[in-house]
DNA sequence: TTGTCCAACACC
DNA sequence: GTGTTGGACAAC
């Protein structure tokens, strides 16, 4: 028999199977999905067996080293979606695989120098081995002496490079006991013991009343005995001992208080029926579920999770990485205790491990998850979740670039399942396939529990900076936050600050410099003082006074951190705040500290970044502030807009969620853009609309597809120099329905001593595109491969422009 | 003619 | 991704 395997060599030449004979010990073990260590040249590395045949058309096959599974790690279904992932991200079939594996599953390499004689070796090697027999080959190539010295001893056979894959699963074992006899001889031993060897017989009681297996420690505590009495059982032959691989539990030490389904209001019941109707048909279908802040999605997704498991079925639920809060676990787990996985980044690399292998061995039917979660190996799934849909980290921004919506939607096909994709601010694209039907809409327009989102202060901080006040607090929010610690309520205050661009802004009026051909704002270049555009190639000196006002103020902008903090404890100093963000929270359970001392109430300030927006749920907020309403909308990117009415409608959700009504203040210079004005009313439809008359304007998604190629290189003259090849190349090969725009210099032009251009295409249909940009990435393959030489990355449906 | 380097190629 | 190969060139 023969295995095909795709070998762990991401490379163009690699990019299909390799044939290996299989011996005749891996009979019937060896099977698609099964990891095998293979001979590759003169090295062993990993490889995925992917199909098996009779014969290969090789003259002579290599024969596999070893099995590394015994249970297939990937499954029929898993090994497709890799090539289909494959073909739509054009990436290599191997990278594929890997991705959908958590980290520990890949293989580890090891290269080391084998002294195969007692006799010296000379002067030469003698210092290097120093009496040991095996070096790591690192230290040889630190030692400075040759390959032709090295290659002398290898012809002579006195020394051997010798390659060793290692897996970096480990495993967490406990030692069991259990009894070796039946009930029968354990009481005719009993007799026959020794008088004195008291500590043996109660230990031979104990399995007589309780024959199962137990955990070697957990014996030795009940009995109050050491491993010394145990010891001469084991060795007669009474009591076997084992190992038997335990889980880690992330969460093994906390006890999830038990929840029951809620009754569900009307406006839900409405919208879960479609669903349930779906799980029970077996059918395929996306259901986009728009529902506001606080309408009470969690529960909906919940008992559709419920139905799928009564049916013995399996539910892939996924979550913003910045989402997946200790709140968020405890409902699942509350609701389904063990039988949900978790998966995420603050998990330790076993732990992840463990989770992944809880799904494999069928031992849960839930997966709550980040984006990867999606590759969960369940095998009858029967409903996909994708909360928060819109959020941009469901996009893998490196090497495979999936978009973890489309796997989702890949997989419902190929399951017959529903993926529901829920939100209160859907991504444009998704809203616009649900109007035109494409996915079902569900719509939840009231909260739970009779509450109101809470009303929106505009506060124009124009007029601020007119009446004095230079500070980055308003009267008004000032006022309000002072009210509310004289209540004992609590405030969160939400700053977004998304690092290095800036843009200008005139703060008399609030005119933001624009491109004139893209609707994007202008990126400020200190070193040479002028306004680029980084979609197109448009630029412009640094204006000296406001084109609209002609007032003096004009700015660049770009706000700190801390500085907010100080600001904030200067000016009401008996607050007492707590400030999240990257640096607060880096070290792990920090985030989780953090909201569990505010929530406990032994602060009236949280203070942070964009991770603060998503799933807080504190009945004593009742009042939101947004400092700096602007500084998302001014970035460079077409989604400016979006991302801003998405960030303000969720920070907005984070008032009054219970009882008392919450207020929210939003700050800003431009009160009168419509995303920060129909955000106040959480207009979503009205939005919609208006942005997507500047998407058609501007042939961005959803009217156009886009593609991005992003090209570097260290000389700047090279990289113009393909981008522009490229773009050429795919403008004289794309219809001309296409737009092909660039060369462009990224909107961060260097990055390590990296030029970097960037060339877009915005298309409506182009099905042969794969195969021109196929074409592009072979014909560069050589200049890709040397080292410091040219790169090209080509995103399809790219989030991130820069 | 022999040694050295690097790009091209194969890896089953 | 890496180890081997063979052609080009330099040095003997």
């Amino acid at each position: 028999m023969i295995a095909n395997v795709i070998v762990d060599v991401p490379s163009q030449n690699t990019n299909r199977p390799f044939d290996y004979e299989i011996p005749e010990k891996f009979d019937g073990i060896v099977q698609p999905g099964v990891r095998v260590i293979v001979p590759f040249g003169p090295r062993k590395i990993l490889g995925y067996v992917v199909s098996l045949s009779e014969t290969s058309s090789f003259s002579s096959v290599k024969k596999i080293t070893d099995v590394l599974d015994v249970i297939p790690t990937l499954t029929e279904e898993l090994l497709q979606l890799g090539k289909w992932l494959s073909k739509n991200t054009l990436s290599y079939y191997i990278s594929c695989l890997q991705v959908m594996l958590p980290q520990v599953m890949k293989a580890k390499y090891r290269k080391e120098l084998w002294k195969l004689t007692e006799e010296p070796l000379g002067s030469d090697l003698d210092p290097l081995f120093d009496g040991r027999a095996v070096v790591d080959f690192e230290e040889f190539e630190k030692s400075g002496i040759g390959y032709h010295t090295l290659r002398k001893h290898m012809n002579d056979g006195e020394v051997d490079v010798h390659y060793e894959v290692k897996s970096r699963e480990t495993k967490k074992t406990m030692t069991m006991v259990e009894p070796h006899l039946n009930p029968m001889e354990l009481e005719e031993k009993l007799e026959d013991l020794s008088p004195q060897a008291k500590k043996q017989r109660t230990i031979v009681e104990y399995f007589l009343e309780y024959p199962e297996a137990v955990e070697k420690k957990r014996l030795l505590d009940i009995l109050s005995t050491t491993p010394a009495s145990l010891k001469p059982l084991i060795e007669q032959g009474f009591i076997r001992e084992f190992k038997q691989e335990v889980f880690r539990d992330p969460y093994g030490d906390r006890d999830f208080e038990r929840t029951q389904p809620f009754p569900l209001t009307v406006e839900q019941e409405t919208a879960i029926q479609p669903i349930l109707k779906t799980i029970e048909e077996n059918a395929h279908d996306v259901f986009l579920l728009h529902g506001v802040t606080g309408s009470g999605k969690t529960e909906v997704y919940l008992q559709s999770i419920q139905e799928v498991i009564d049916k013995d079925e399996e539910a892939i639920m996924l979550v913003p990485e910045i989402a997946l809060t200790p709140q968020m676990v405890e409902r699942f787990k509350g609701r389904f205790g063990s039988k949900v996985a978790v998966l995420h980044s603050a998990l330790s690399a076993g732990e992840k491990y463990d989770e992944w292998r809880k799904i494999q061995r069928k031992e849960v039917q839930v997966v709550v998850g980040a984006r990867s979660a999606i590759f969960a190996p369940f095998t009858n799934i029967g409903l996909i979740i994708i909360d928060e849909e819109h959020e941009t980290s469901y996009k893998q921004e490196d090497r495979t670039r999936y978009h973890a919506r489309d796997v989702a939607i890949e997989r419902g096909k190929t399951h017959q399942c529903p993926v529901v994709l829920g939100s209160a601010t859907p991504a444009l694209e998704s809203y616009a396939r649900a109007v035109k039907g494409n996915y079902q809409l569900l719509t939840m327009k009231k909260r739970m529990n009779e509450a109101v989102m809470p009303a929106v202060d505009l506060v124009d901080m124009r007029e601020e900076l007119h009446s004095g006040n230079r500070s980055m607090f308003s009267i008004a929010l000032k006022e309000k936050i002072e009210e509310r610690l004289a209540r004992g309520e609590q405030v969160v205050l939400f700053l977004n600050r998304r690092g290095y661009s800036t843009f200008v802004m005139c703060r008399d009026c609030g005119h933001v410099s624009e491109c004139p051909h893209c609707d994007i704002a202008l990126t400020y270049h200190k070193r040479q003082n002028r306004l680029k555009c980084h979609y197109c190639s448009h630029e412009e000196p640094m204006p000296t006074e406001c084109p609209e006002c002609e007032s003096k103020t004009i700015r660049y902008f770009g706000t700190g951190t801390q500085k907010v903090e100080e600001a904030l404890q200067e000016l009401i100093p008996e607050a007492r705040v707590i400030r999240m963000d990257v640096d607060t929270t880096r070290r792990k359970g920090a985030h989780e500290r953090l909201l569990k001392k505010f929530g406990e109430g032994q602060a009236d300030i949280l203070l942070g970044t964009q991770m603060i927006a998503k799933g807080l749920d504190f009945g004593n907020v009742t009042l939101v502030g947004v400092l700096a309403a602007d500084a998302l909308l001014n970035l460079p990117d077409f989604r400016a807009s979006e991302k801003t009415f998405q960030l303000l409608t969720q920070v907005s959700g984070r008032a009054g969620r219970h009882e008392k009504p919450g207020e929210v203040v939003v700050q800003t210079y431009t009160p009168e853009h419509y995303s920060i004005e129909l955000a106040s009313q959480y207009d979503y439809e009205q939005f919609f609309n208006e942005e997507m008359k500047l998407r058609k304007a501007f042939r961005y998604p959803p009217y156009f597809f886009l593609t991005l190629f992003t090209i570097s290189h260290p000389n700047q003259l090279k990289v113009q120099e393909v981008t522009q090849k490229i773009t050429m190349f795919m403008q004289q090969k794309l219809s001309d329905q296409s737009y092909v725009l660039g060369p462009t210099p990224s909107a961060l032009t260097r990055i390590n001593n990296r030029y970097r251009y960037q060339c877009m295409i915005k298309y409506k249909k182009e099905p042969e595109q794969r195969k021109f940009v196929e074409r592009i990435l072979h014909y560069y393959e050589d200049e890709m491969k040397q080292e410091n030489g040219l790169q090209i990355t080509v995103d399809f449906q790219p989030y991130q422009l820069m």
